[in-house]
DNA sequence: CACAAAAATACAAACGTTTGCACAAAAAAC
DNA sequence: GTTTTTTGTGCAAACGTTTGTATTTTTGTG
């Protein structure tokens, strides 16, 4: 009880393989009456084409290969989403790989995607990729590439990013506006440059307020709820921060948490300003201010680039910057 | 500038593809030293096995089918991440597809999961599927398939599923053990088998507490943060409800909303469970209590049971009911 | 050293498509 | 009624593997 190929068609029919083919695909060079012929058949034997035979011989598949830290991560499933929404109307299966925030992962799993002749690859890095060499592989094999979100300019091809700079930017400013002075910044690997480009908006807007920039109020590696509150009971105990500004809604939580525990109150005492709004942010108490990054428009642009590029070659744009919005909600407004 | 291939292998080495071949897929019908020259041509070649020539040949794919109606909710896709963690060490890859809670893309995902060729597919339907006729394309086809969480004792193969009966039962039970005794339920289509299930137990414990059980206490429609708002409205102004078992948390939200919008207070008025544990559940005031699924090992056991059956053959399990654990937290508990 | 057994390799077909080219039949042009 | 053009099919090769069988080479035995 095999399944039906081209060649039972034809067989069924009394034509050619070939001719079934063209049939199927639509091809000019067939007469009205065969090609319905062949498709009655087609539908009568459960016909469904093997991919692998089709895009082994025409040296290409319809399969892009998508490359994310973790599928679990509010914002990369929702990337996810966006893109499989543009991609799978346009005809293509999306092969989803993990890396797991580590480099030796990621390199294996472009490897798959080789392995795999996928027509193109959107990926965003592991917070473990310093080094960008084994992308080469990708851009050797002239397997269109697109990243998001954490991406590299020392690779080609373009590059999705959400506006850190502006979103840091904002979200320092409106502590200042609010009356806070003294603010310290919880953030990632700074060799990552989301975090980078959050820590260039905080700085940009203390210079422009011609607020200080002292070294002890930023502090690496507060990425988590338990960094985060570890990092900020250090900072209460030994400085005197009156907000933080986190470079993402989990430290944030990790924040708040460390504050009300030592006794203080947000945002009456401590300010606090998250990133990415989570879902759970406005439903803290307080409720959280944060930065709203458009997950669904990273990978709809994501996706639709890549489309381009594999459909109508090279394109133009490099780098195109997402821009996020501000949510001023409860915790950073003194009353 | 192509790939290489085993046959440009071949010719480097005066050897045949054939030779190459066994060499690298370790076959014990090859020498040593041609093993190794082949090793070193092939790293030096940048070879990468072409998996549609090989799985056109095999006969098979290593590549497995995932069907869920969204990626980007958090028990979907920590159930994609568990499953990945399986079977990408196994060497097998992931195809993944959304329904979008729509039996038409079902549908259509199941299609294009077929014209790849996947060794197997793991899926949970869409709310719309009531009828499972699709399915049969699937295991005509003898494709293993693992249904997990919506799943259908309808269509054959093993069933990963959350213990939702118990998980009700218990959360009903605590609020009955609490104190409340006009407890209402907000539950989706009761035409899928998770809500029927909750539904099953919150009736037992009802049942068994002998506690009547009233119509106008179990409204369907009622799995959003808005439509759970506005059933509760509803409910509290026609009834004297006095605790809430809701199917989901995003309802819990809405219905904790709508109490505080009516002046009361969640516990000391209306008690409120969720079901899922979604990562906002602790961070609510007051915090919710719920069902914590394992979303985890729901991926781990479907992952492991498909590889079982492709491997081994066909296998034993039908259905596997995953526990549930009750997490009682603030919003259940009177003072 | 001859001969059998074992080991290593070669040969060739197959997997299911696609596609350039050839060819026949029908339609159009003269 | 012949020639040219158009239209519809067939033929056969190719895509890169895998694998059963045949063949060669090596090893071992008497």
């Amino acid at each position: 009880m095999k399944r039906a190929t081209i060649i039972d068609i034809a067989k069924a029919l009394g034509v050619t393989p070939s001719t079934v083919s063209r049939a199927l695909s639509g091809s000019v060079r067939v007469s009205v009456a065969t090609r319905k012929k062949v498709e009655e058949k087609a539908e009568e034997l459960g016909y469904q084409p093997n991919v692998m035979a089709s895009s082994l011989r025409r040296g290409k598949s319809d399969t892009i290969g998508m490359l994310v830290p973790r599928v679990n991560r509010h914002f990369f499933s929702h990337v996810i989403s966006a893109v499989e929404q543009i991609l799978n109307p346009a005809g293509y299966n999306l092969l989803i790989c993990q890396s797991y925030e580590r480099l030796y992962n990621e390199k294996l799993a472009l490897q798959a995607l080789l392995k795999n002749r996928v027509a193109g690859i959107i990926m965003s890095h592991s917070m473990e990729t310093g080094n960008f060499d084994h992308i080469k592989s990708i851009t050797n094999e002239n397997i269109p590439l697109i990243q998001f979100d954490r991406a590299s300019a020392t690779v080609a091809g373009p590059r999705i990013i959400n506006d850190n700079f502006s979103g840091a930017y904002m979200a320092v400013k409106h502590l200042i506006k609010s009356g806070y002075k003294r603010i310290a910044h919880l953030t990632g690997a700074l060799s990552v440059n989301v975090y980078s480009e959050r820590y260039r908006g905080y700085r940009y807007a203390l210079e422009e307020a011609c607020l200080p920039l002292l070294e002890e109020y930023v502090l690496e590696e507060a990425i988590t709820k338990e960094t985060g509150f570890e990092r900020t009971r250090q900072l209460l105990e030994t400085t005197e921060t009156d907000a933080i500004f986190c470079a993402g809604d989990f430290s944030a939580i990790g924040a708040i948490q460390a504050i009300q525990s030592l006794g203080m109150k947000v945002p009456d005492d401590i300010g606090v300003v998250g990133f990415a709004n989570e879902p759970f942010a406005e439903l803290l108490t307080p409720k959280l201010t944060t930065v709203e990054q458009n997950a669904y428009d990273v990978g709809n642009k994501a996706a639709r680039a890549l489309i381009k590029i594999i459909e109508k070659g090279s394109l133009i744009t490099e780098e195109e910057i997402i821009p996020v919005r501000l949510l001023v909600r409860e915790s950073s407004i003194k009353f």
